[in-house]
Parts: C-alpha cells; sequence; structure tokens
RNA sequence: GCCCGGGUGGCGGAAUGGCAGACGCUGAGGACUUAAAAUCCUCCGGGGAUUUUUCCUCAUGUGGGUUCGACUCCCACCCCGGGCACCA
C-alpha cells in the first residue's frame, strides 16, 4: 500500500518534464496551434492564490489544448519595471534590479513548483536591456511617423521633495506620500505622448472583431473610454470688443441652440483674457479666475464640486436666432474635452440648468417630450434631456430631435458658422515618467539642432548602472550626469540625453509578441514566427486591466499594423477575465494582510490540491472566497482518487487495454463503463464549451464515489475492465492535476508518460452504449411530479402513458378528472395536462 | 446619475425551459480501533400528515406576466458588488 505523497511525485514528474522539454514548442505551419497566455505578473513580494488561479485556469487550457493535439505556445514572463522597485531601493538603500530580481527568482521558483507547463525558455524579463530596447526602437518608429510628440501636460508635484508624484504617491486626498502634511501642487511639465487619439476611430470600430469572444462588460468599458459622440462645433461671434476670434463651442445636441441662454468657457480658455482685456469688470474676475484653475488634483471632487461662474462683461450673438447671450467662465466646463466651451442650455442638460438657477440666468424650453405633458418654463423643477420635438426654434419648431439636429447642422454648414464633428474623450498617452527604473526615452537634445532621436545603431540606450535614488530633487536620470552628458547625433557635439523614462504600460503593450521570438537581437521579432502564432487564442487575466492594458496592447498593434510588422488588426482573440481570490471578503494583498501563500499550500497539500481547489471551490469568473476548512476536501479527494488506483493496479498493471466489445459485458460492468463515458463526456463538454472547472470536478469525484459504492470491483469486473475505468478517470484528472495523474498513470502501467497520451475520445460504439438503456422518467399531473417511472429508452408516447396511468401516484391526481393534453418529450419527461 | 455583474440550504456552489439544492465544506449518527486520528457507510432546506413505508405543502431577493411546465424567458421594483462620471 503506497501513500501519496505530493512532495515526492510534483518533485519527480517535473523533473521528467523538464528532462523530456515537453512544454517546449517551436512555431511548425504543419501542426494547428494554439497561444494561451496569462497576463504577465508584476514581481513583488511574495505569490499568493489569487495569483495561482489565474495560472491554474491557462494551464488547465494549455493540458487540455495539447492532449487535443494543439501545438501549444505557453509562455511566462515578468512585468519587471515599475515604481514599488524604486520605492524599496529608496527605502532600504539598494539598487532596484536588486529587489526586482529577488522577487523574480521566488516568484519563479513558485511557478515551478506549482508545475505549470510553461516554455521557460521563452522566458522574458522587461527591466532586461534586450527586451527594452525594442521599446526604445518602437518609441523612434513612432516618432518618425509622428505618433510620439512632445507637449506641456500637469503633473503632481511635492514642494518638499522637490519631485513629480505619480497618481499613486498622492494620498489622503492631495497630499505627499513621503510628507502627510504637504499638499501636492500642479506643475506644467514638457511631457512625451503616444498619439493613439490617431486610432480613436479603429479602436472603437474594431471592437466588433472582439464581440462573443470578449466579456461584454470589458467591451463595454473599452467603448466607454473612448467615448466617440456625434456632435457638432458651432461659432459664436463676440459683440463689443474688436479683435476677438468667434468663440467656437460643441454640443451634441444643436437641437437646443434656440434655448441656449449663456456661453460658458473653460478657466483655462485661451479666449478669456483677451474678453476680460478693458472690460469693466476685469479686476474682480481675475481674482475668482485665479482661484478655479487652481483646480483640485483629484478628479472625484470635481463631480461633486459645486458650480462657480464669473461673467466675463461680454456677449456673443447667437447664430440661429441673433439672440445677444452673456459669455461666462465656469469650473465645470473642461478644456481638455471638446473645444472648451459651451452653450448653456439649463432647460435641457442638469448641469447648465444648475448654473443658470445659481446665477438666475433665463431658462428657455425649446423641446417638448412626444408623450405627457408639455414643459413649463416657469415651473421647471429639473432639466429635460431626452430627445422630442423641436418648439419655439424657429423654422426648426414641430421637428423630432433627430431630423432638427440634422437640418440644423446642414443649415450651420451653410451658414459657413458650423459643423457637424465626432469628438472623443480618449486622450494620447502620457509615457513620460521622471523615474530611473524604467525605459529611456531615446533622444537627446543638441543646442545646435534641437531634438534628436537616437539612431538605432545606438540602441539600446541603457539605464546607468549607478544611479542617485533619493525620492528628492530632480528625477535620478537627469541627476546622473554620465547619463546625461552625450553627444548630438547630427554634429557631435555636447548635448543632454532626454531623462524621462517610459510607463511601464508599454512593455506589457507587446511583450506577447516577443514571446514568439525572444532571443532576436536584430529585429523585435521575426513575422512569420508570429504570424504563425497570433492572434493570442485565449488571454486570462483580471478584471482591473479590462481598459489600460488592452486599449494600449490593442493600439500598439494597430501601429505594428502600420508599419507593416503584423497583418491582423486585433492581438487578442479571446479574452477570460477571472475573479479575485479574497478573504475575508476583500482581495488578498499584502497592505491588508490577507495573503495565503502559494508556497506554504504547496508545502503543506501539495501543487496538486492547491490547483484544484481554485479551480473547484468556484467558476472561474467568480470571486472565490477562501477557505481552509474546504481546501481540505480537494486534499481528501485526491487521496481518495489515489488509494483506488493503489488498490487496484497490482492486479490490472499488466492486463492488455480493453477492447470495446459491449456483448461481452455483464450488468455491473455495463453500469460502471456507462458512468465512466458518460463523466468523460460531461467533463468534456465543461473543459471545451463552458470553462466550468468546478463542475467537471464534481463530475469526477461522482464518478469516484460511485466507483467506491460498487467495490469490491474485483467481483465481477475484469482486469481489463477496472483498468479502462481507472484509465480514463486519470486522464479526466491530468490537465487540473498533472503530477498524481502521472504517477497513476504510471501506476496502472504504462510506460510512456501521460504527457504523450490523448485527451480520450469515444468511437460511435462506445457513443452508444453510453447512452442510458433504462430511465427514470417523471411523470407529472398539471406540471407538478407526482410519480417516476422507469421506462426504457426510446419508448414510445402511448406506451409511457400507460405505464404512467397505472402508477398509483399519478392515479391518485387524475383518477375522475379527465386529460385534456399531453407533454411527451421522450426519454425526459411525461405531462398530463388534467381538468 | 449612467453602464455592467450578482441575489438558490448553516457555507462554497450545481441545474441547454423539464425531478431545485449535483459536488464539496460544516454538522449528526454508525462501522473499524484499547483509544484517538485517518478511513468507510448513512443522514442533513422549512412546515405538516403518517407508528413504519410514504405522502402533502411552501421555498431560488420582491411583485406581476408568458408557458403544459420558469432558478432559467419578459416587465416592474428592492438589495449587494464593481466600473465610469461636471465628457457638453
Amino acid at each position: 500500500m503506497a501513500e501519496y505523497k505530493p512532495q515526492e511525485i510534483e518533485a519527480k514528474w517535473q523533473q521528467r518534464w523538464a528532462e523530456a522539454r515537453v512544454f517546449e514548442t517551436e512555431a511548425d505551419p504543419s501542426k494547428p496551434k494554439y497561444y494561451v497566455l496569462e497576463m504577465l505578473p508584476y514581481p513583488s513580494g511574495t505569490m499568493h492564490m489569487g495569483h495561482m488561479r489565474n495560472y491554474a485556469i491557462g494551464d488547465v487550457v494549455a493540458r487540455v489544448k495539447r492532449m487535443r493535439g494543439f501545438n501549444v505556445l505557453h509562455p511566462m514572463g515578468w512585468d519587471a519595471f515599475g515604481l514599488p522597485a524604486e520605492n524599496a531601493a529608496i527605502k532600504n538603500n539598494t539598487h532596484p534590479r536588486v529587489w526586482t530580481n529577488n522577487n523574480i527568482a521566488e516568484f519563479q521558483k513558485t511557478l515551478r513548483r506549482f508545475g505549470f507547463s510553461y516554455d521557460w525558455r521563452r522566458e522574458i524579463s522587461t527591466c532586461e536591456p534586450e527586451y527594452y530596447r525594442w521599446n526604445q526602437w518602437f518609441f523612434l518608429r513612432m516618432l518618425e511617423k509622428g505618433l510620439a510628440y512632445r507637449k506641456k501636460s500637469r503633473v503632481n508635484w511635492c514642494p518638499k521633495c522637490c519631485t513629480v508624484l505619480a497618481n499613486e504617491q498622492v494620498v489622503n486626498g492631495g497630499y505627499c506620500w513621503r510628507h502627510e502634511d504637504t499638499l501636492v501642487e500642479t506643475r506644467e511639465l514638457e511631457q512625451w505622448f503616444l498619439k493613439t487619439t490617431a486610432y480613436s476611430d479603429q479602436l472603437v470600430d474594431e471592437l466588433k472583431e472582439l464581440e462573443g469572444s470578449w466579456p461584454e462588460r470589458v467591451i463595454a468599458m473599452q467603448r466607454n473610454w473612448i467615448g466617440r459622440s456625434q456632435g457638432a462645433r458651432v461659432k459664436f461671434n463676440v459683440c463689443d470688443v474688436a479683435g476677438v476670434p468667434p468663440i467656437e463651442i460643441f454640443t451634441t445636441r444643436i437641437d437646443t441652440i434656440y434655448g441656449a441662454t449663456a456661453i460658458i468657457l473653460a478657466p483655462t480658455h485661451p479666449l478669456v483674457a483677451k474678453l476680460l482685456e478693458g472690460s469693466s469688470i476685469r479686476s474682480g474676475a481675475e481674482a475668482q479666475l485665479a482661484q478655479m484653475r487652481q483646480t483640485s488634483v483629484k478628479t472625484e471632487d470635481l463631480a461633486t464640486a459645486e458650480k462657480v461662474g464669473v461673467f466675463t462683461g461680454r456677449h456673443a450673438l447667437n447664430p440661429f436666432s441673433g439672440e445677444r447671450i452673456p459669455i461666462w467662465v465656469g469650473n465645470f466646463v473642461l478644456m481638455e474635452y471638446g473645444t472648451g466651451a459651451i452653450m448653456a442650455v439649463p432647460a435641457h442638460d442638469a448641469r447648465d440648468f444648475e448654473f443658470c438657477q445659481k446665477y438666475h440666468l433665463p431658462i428657455r424650453v425649446v423641446v417638448q417630450p412626444v408623450n405627457g405633458t408639455p414643459l413649463d418654463e416657469k415651473s421647471l423643477k429639473e432639466s429635460f434631456g431626452d430627445y422630442g420635438v423641436s418648439f419655439h426654434s424657429g423654422i426648426f419648431s414641430g421637428l423630432p430631435s433627430e431630423e432638427a439636429i440634422q437640418k440644423m447642422v446642414a443649415f450651420a454648414e451653410q451658414g459657413g458658422f458650423g459643423r457637424g464633428e465626432i469628438v472623443f474623450r480618449l486622450r494620447d498617452w502620457g509615457i513620460s515618467r521622471q523615474r530611473y527604473w524604467g525605459t529611456p526615452i531615446p533622444v537627446v537634445y543638441c543646442p545646435e539642432h534641437g531634438m534628436q532621436p537616437v539612431p538605432d545603431s545606438d540602441l539600446p540606450v541603457l539605464l546607468p548602472p549607478n544611479p542617485k535614488l533619493t525620492g528628492e530633487g530632480e528625477s535620478p536620470l537627469a541627476s546622473t550626469p554620465e547619463f546625461v552628458n552625450t553627444t548630438c547625433p547630427k554634429c557631435g557635439g555636447p548635448a543632454r540625453r532626454e531623462t524621462d523614462t517610459m510607463d511601464t504600460f508599454v512593455d506589457s503593450s507587446w511583450y506577447f509578441y516577443r514571446y514568439c521570438d525572444p532571443h532576436n537581437d536584430k529585429v523585435p521579432f521575426d513575422r512569420a514566427k508570429v504570424s504563425y502564432w497570433f492572434p493570442i487564442d485565449q488571454y486570462i487575466g483580471g478584471i482591473t486591466h479590462a481598459i489600460l492594458h488592452l486599449l494600449y496592447s490593442r493600439f500598439w498593434c494597430k501601429v505594428m499594423r502600420d508599419l507593416g510588422l503584423v497583418t491582423h488588426n486585433e492581438p487578442i482573440a479571446r479574452l477570460f477575465t477571472q475573479g479575485m481570490v479574497q478573504k475575508g471578503g476583500v482581495a488578498m494583498s499584502k497592505s491588508r494582510g490577507n495573503v495565503v501563500g502559494a508556497i506554504e499550500m504547496a508545502e503543506k497539500y501539495g501543487a496538486d490540491t492547491g490547483r484544484i481547489y481554485t479551480l473547484f471551490a468556484a467558476p472561474p469568473e467568480k470571486d472565490l472566497e477562501w477557505s481552509e476548512e474546504s481546501i481540505e476536501g480537494s486534499w481528501r479527494f485526491l487521496n481518495r482518487v489515489f488509494r483506488l488506483v493503489d488498490k487496484h493496479a497490482p492486479a490490472i498493471r499488466d492486463a492488455k487495454n480493453w477492447n470495446f466489445d459491449a456483448a461481452s459485458m455483464n450488468d455491473k460492468e455495463r453500469d460502471l463503463i456507462r458512468l465512466t463515458y458518460q463523466t468523460m463526456l460531461r467533463v468534456t463538454q465543461d473543459f471545451e464549451k463552458r470553462w466550468h472547472f468546478n463542475s467537471a470536478i464534481a463530475q469526477v469525484m461522482e464518478l469516484t464515489n460511485e466507483i467506491y459504492l460498487a467495490e469490491p470491483l474485483e467481483n465481477g469486473v475484469r482486469p481489463e475492465i477496472r483498468k479502462e475505468v481507472l484509465q480514463i478517470l486519470t486522464l479526466l484528472l491530468a490537465p487540473m492535476t498533472p503530477h498524481i495523474a502521472e504517477e497513476m498513470w504510471e501506476m496502472l502501467g504504462n510506460k510512456d508518460g501521460l504527457w504523450k497520451a490523448s485527451w480520450p475520445v469515444l468511437a460511435e460504439q462506445q457513443l452508444e452504449m453510453a447512452k442510458d438503456d433504462e430511465i427514470d422518467m417523471p411523470v407529472q399531473v398539471n406540471g407538478r411530479v407526482r410519480a417516476t417511472i422507469q421506462v426504457a429508452a426510446g419508448l414510445g408516447e402511448s406506451e409511457v402513458v400507460a405505464k404512467a396511468k397505472a402508477d398509483p401516484g399519478v392515479v391518485r391526481h387524475i383518477e375522475g378528472k379527465q386529460i385534456v393534453k399531453v407533454i411527451f418529450v421522450p426519454n425526459k419527461l411525461l405531462n398530463l395536462v388534467v381538468k
């Protein structure tokens, strides 16, 4: 009698897999491919069961696909740049590389301990020059195409540290993380941007390719984020002052323009100063304006902040009505969206309503609801924002809103004072970080020739090995002279390097291409290899990355396509977002102190138990509450299966593989084989169609329970049939608990490793016998189950009805009544409708 | 405010419009054992009737609807979780 010793078994098989290079793959156009990928981890601290669940799901998919004959690419790597490493280095006075590499070693050890089927030869770490040089290479290509540019932009600034802070370093609603008494300020700095907005339309339109294979809500979040809206620009001429150009406003509701009772500009709108020149109320207004511009860093506050406005003393002319309306400045108008100026239509916009009420501006109804009582501007309690019928709108009165919009846009275009326009919420991607631990941006500044790109031949621009990391003052690279001082690629004269580094989302926007060709030192990747493996067949990760990571990855793909590097529009064919692992109702995290360490679990129960538990405890898309009691159940189950195989192995090890023969089976054998085949079919469905790993496991548990109840099997079940049953059971478990499965496979007498085995399939005859030949059919009377009768499979309606009518449980409910209808679902159910 | 999810026993959860609660956890009882652990077996939503067997009835957030039949589909509402948000 052997005992289940996961520590020994798992080490043994991991070594065999490594020796046989089971998980190493190469592009091979003669084989069908499958690229399954889990989002690459940021290596911080230790790996917990929340991480593990993600990889367990991916590994089941990878192993099932391998067993089904696919050439599977399943790689792993490290998102190794980033702020935490730099912070840790400042705190502990070490180098970010040391901290990062220690964590990587820890993470890698953990993943290996769990036996995930990665091709480790393809491992990449984004902080290595072999990787980040290609970030720089792509940046230069984008610079050439005008997709990378510099502009002034706001950053968080701590006046005590004298340095730029990331959003996550701004704490407690606007204070510095290191000086909790110091309010963070905003400063304008020149920053690098990538022109994501050049692809706004494609990023929305090509979401269509993902419908049905990405979670609906992720698509919705992306669509929302890009925020395309159809509207119009309209020019309002300014009265009373010479030399002020017309004010352009943006609106999605041009049909409400007759109800505009003011123009409102963003506080930072460039025309504000000109309007105030010589205005009678200039001095008072300017103080208020200065305060408005000093907006809080926190955008959450904005939504709830009270609306504040200042009248400029000027007026503009409504090009539709010719009416003179006042020009205001309002704190709720954003310079970054549309044209930075709006028309206020209080009757039909909630924000305008609030503003105009406060400042006693007139309210005018110009759209009436289609049904219901007409609106009256004197008694209006809230704005009416829906479409309806135009009202008091000159020649457009009486038109439905949709039609009014069309006609009024056309009218504005003819008159030369407006045009239809689409605007996006999406902004360009700011990639500048005033940090050390990131990819240096490869440009230099020459006093003679200005900004110059670093030539490809000089890549990579390496990070200096020994920066001064203090968290204060200038950015680390700027205070490292040996890095900053360089020569101009054009004239050879002295020049300064750019000292910003790139956002780490750059690293993760294209890493999955590099996996296809991780060691190429000529180009980012070989096109043929990528065109074999791409698109990613299945990407698995947390919902937290639903917007930015995936949006930037999609953007990057489109840029690469336009550079001629790839031919597809979308990099990720299918996306799956798994739920979080929680403890005490909240996600596991080091800061909350509720992590369950993955290595600890592997030491206590073994990797297989840890894997199967995270798969069993909840469906993969849902959050999972960790329970130390429940994992014991998974441990018991694996022991139960192991004992079963161990008990029978000696007697069946040398039995021949069974040649299916329906006729020779006795009842006990038939029941056992049938249940085995049925289980197999259900598990296959759960894996392939539904991703219900929890119910797949439940099926296998049920089969195991039934085998136990049929013990002793040796009474009446031939060795070859016992072998068939136990082998299928083993194969079904293999993708989820690969180590114990290999061990049992060997115990059952197989010379070749299970890794060479295929997923079981049934021949026609076997499928036929897997069907039940006798069915427990529920019989309903008026939709309520009153009896269950045993009928032969395929029995016809009249025979079943006859049998049902003879059942005492049915008789009781139909006696003295008339059967008015019979619902018969063959092999399923009978329902008698009586009166 | 808008957009997604979700609401089923003591708990995690299962159920293509067809026997609600599979499977697991917890709990109870029994077997084995000197004993314990481990293991194996049985029971385990509420109420009622019945000595037993068994039968009836209520029950999937609430209220309606469609249907022979609804956890499942439709309408309205309540609660919980998440995302977005002065985006004109």
